[in-house]
DNA sequence: CGATGGCATTGACCTTGGTCAACTGGCCCT
DNA sequence: AGGGCCAGTTGACCAAGGTCAATGCCATCG
């Protein structure tokens, strides 16, 4: 496979690979292959033998569990930039993917060996600095995942969310765009798509935020901020 | 410090150390400390900076969230022979401990300095792979739990944990003997003690444990077992 | 152009598990 | 023995959010 050099810096977005010398990294793109998913189509399944793991160019792929009944409760929806799956080399006899993963939009992807991972990683100890520190994130992210599932409530988890889509700078303009539709949203927040409606009903109503279709403007941001950090009070009008 | 080799082959039980290099391990050996907790008393808070990663020896140690409220999710109880804290090493700027550590009965614990740990680490890629491996496991175990959060009730959560403390040998005596207050268990399964009491009293009524203080009888490992993986009926008598 | 199908919204109702309070039984401590 | 004290249990009640069903809203397609 003969490769622009293009791929490595686009590898280079992912903090598993930010750090990794650029004469491992190249070999790494060597071995590669490209994928191409359609809005829908399935990456992998729950418990099917995991050879490779992902790293996302483009689109959209989400990371869930499903019920006996086939519920789904999205674990993590994966951004242009991001790797993924790359946990499950390590467990030990041979690995098998914890989730089902399955493009939620159009979307390109690497798909990268484990064992020239491997190779890899037992060369270089920045590589594997690299990845703990991807897993240890992904484990904090998890811990917080945990919280707010058990501890707070349907309404705190939305507002939550929707804070953390304001871009950083907190001065310029409130608005958030969603980026999937909302049934995806509501699965990623352990919700029905009933609930998260009238949440958002209910929000608007207060006039703390404006819903058109699928773009948000927030009114009063600190008003959501206090509704996220302070005692929850919590009535209709 | 000196120590007799015994502390060597204590830590080995963990897996992150199982597959150490003597000479390494004899290294870490020389710069831990002893810890003793009573019963109650706090190891380390959520958000403290972290320096030292913790080997639990003896006792029992409960890792938990709070909610501003005071509420309480444990996310995990550690037992003898296993590591915690380890992941944070690799949180980038200086790692914060993302949860509260706090001994439920008496223990002893080694607490390892990170620069240390790290050190080490840089050397041996074996050492590597054991705390890649360890990561990943809990990864997995928490993906695990956010299924179970998420997608399950709490007669689910209950049952799948009594089946869990059931020992291996499926056909010796489907005894099970809590070795937490009722309370912490709860905690866990991230249910009310009220909650987890009227479960235990629907379970005895349907004749499927007998419940004896914090000693429990499984009548019938089967009909749980069915409870737990079949569609969820459901219903009082 | 109207038809079809997916997503979203809204309403009515129900279930699960939380809350509050009273009560029990053991255990320790004077 | 008596008196807390703590963990656990039980009952009555409540509220958050799930379920089911009807309806609206586009967007796409023949």
């Amino acid at each position: 496979m003969n490769r622009p050099p293009e791929a490595a810096r686009e590898l280079r977005r992912a903090y598993l690979f930010a750090d990794m010398a650029d004469q491992h990294l190249a070999t790494l793109v060597q071995g590669m292959h490209d994928i191409h998913l359609n809005a829908g189509d399935t990456l992998f399944r729950h418990s099917q033998p995991a050879e490779r793991f992902f790293f996302l160019r483009d689109g959209m792929v989400k990371l869930f569990r499903l019920s006996p009944e086939g519920d789904e409760k999205i674990i993590e929806i994966m951004q242009p930039g991001q790797t993924f799956a790359e946990a499950v080399m390590f467990m030990g006899t041979q690995g098998r993917y914890p989730v089902n993963a399955e493009a939620v939009s159009e979307s390109r992807l690497y798909a990268i060996e484990q064992k020239a991972f491997l190779n890899l990683l037992r060369e270089s100890s920045d590589a594997c600095f690299g990845l703990l520190g991807s897993m240890s994130r992904r484990l904090h992210m998890l811990v917080n995942q945990i919280e707010s599932l058990t501890l707070q409530n349907a309404t705190y988890r939305l507002v939550a969310y929707l804070l953390e889509q304001i871009p950083r700078d907190i001065k310029t303009s409130p608005e958030v765009q969603l980026t999937t539709p909302k049934g995806v949203i509501a699965a990623r927040l352990a919700i029905q798509p009933e609930t998260l409606s009238r949440i958002l009903a209910k929000l608007r109503q207060r006039e703390l935020i404006e819903v058109h279709g699928n773009h948000i403007t927030v009114r009063n941001v600190q008003a959501l901020r206090d509704l996220v950090h302070l005692p929850p009070q919590e009535q209709a009008p």
